[in-house]
DNA sequence: GTGGTCTAGACCACG
DNA sequence: GTGGTCTAGACCACA
């Protein structure tokens, strides 16, 4: 899996870290128990400071994404990530909120708004399974 | 239009002002050519600096929201807010992405993702129109 | 002569109003001599404040352009407008530099830059005297 | 390259050192990818309040001159500046309209005011490419 | 009374 | 140490 950053981003580092992980999940790149590189090999490798990483790690840690083993290092959730729950439907909303109003005034048609989602939401599940 | 913003909220007070005006017009609370109240006035009146308010203010000029009339004052854009350009697909996409990847990772199904787009959408649209 | 000012232009109104009756002098619709309205009936006239109108007037009468006669009202100077001086010449270099540097980066052509000026000279300019 | 300004101007601070940045990549002693000073620095070189330095970054940023880059700081944009567009052009005509009539009423010569801007230009332009 | 500009000082997120 | 955000208070230009 290659990491792509864009320093030039309004977007914190560390959070695109952590989306491209989640995606890499999302896209099944990435599975359940699978061991991730090292907070200090990652940080060389993407040529970003440690504590960058360090915080995506955290960040993907509180979230349940992935686990912090003392030996095994840094694995993904064997048991799978959590499943959605009322603060991540919150958050969902929090986002889409605003988001949609300002598609509203801007004339998109809620067809299409939809067809990009579904475009989008296609792009990532895993061929098999749709 | 009431405004309530959350102090304790991470979004920035200014973005979710903006937020909140933009959601007022995709609802036609406020409609084009309206006046908007003037930077000091709205300010007190949400017990925020004035600079903060002027913030919003600009970001929504910037959009093409709003503009500064001479006379009027801060006005709703009386020529409607410009469509939806590249610039703005590309914004919803950001966004999309990794909301949606998370969402694949926490097992929402597709189909309640769709409605819950469905729900906010019909939210903002007005009685009328729907 | 028919004045159009944009409302919702940065530039100040009677700036818009000084550069149009300059505009208006160049174009030769207004001579030497002749008789401006009153401040108060072009203010009703355009649908301005009188402080507005007032001004302007007063700009352009530090600048020479017009005169204030106690009788006659105001006029536009009977013996034309001043000469080039210093002072102007430093204004035009004020105005051209900035603008001529921006150029330079945004990748107007020399020659491109010089024919928009012919353009625009040539748009002012008389046709008996070109 | 050293930035000087003139506090008794009447074109604010924050624009005089845009336009000076402006000028600095014209003649090309700031080059693409060139890092700038940081706000505070420099408004501590200046002598003035680093929310003035920050409008006139914002502005070069805005403008596509600059870009804030997460691990470099405050650089010139490395793709060049945007070309001129539409936007541009009816800059320059909006600023070279009002300039030319006044100039015309002072019975300035056509070939005077060309004279001026070429003399200009060559001043920008650096010396290996003229 | 309105927005524009400038200053000053403070806290926080980021890297 | 960097920029982002927020507050506060001040003066001025504009209408």
């Amino acid at each position: 899996m290659i990491i792509h950053l864009d320093f030039e981003s309004k977007t914190p580092i560390y959070t695109q870290l952590t989306d491209r992980i989640i995606a890499g999940i999302a896209k099944q790149e990435i599975v359940p128990g699978e061991r991730l590189p090292s907070v200090r090999s990652l940080a060389a490798d993407i040529g970003i400071n440690l504590h960058t990483v360090n915080k995506a790690y955290k960040e993907l840690e509180q979230k349940g994404f992935i686990l912090n083993h003392r030996q095994k290092g840094v694995v993904v959730n064997p048991d799978g990530v959590p499943k959605a729950d009322v603060s991540f439907q919150k958050e969902m909303k929090e986002i889409l909120h605003p988001l949609i109003a300002e598609a509203i005034c801007r004339d998109v048609n809620k067809k299409d708004f939809m067809e990009l989602c579904e475009e989008i939401f296609t792009s990532y599940v895993h061929k098999e399974e749709s």
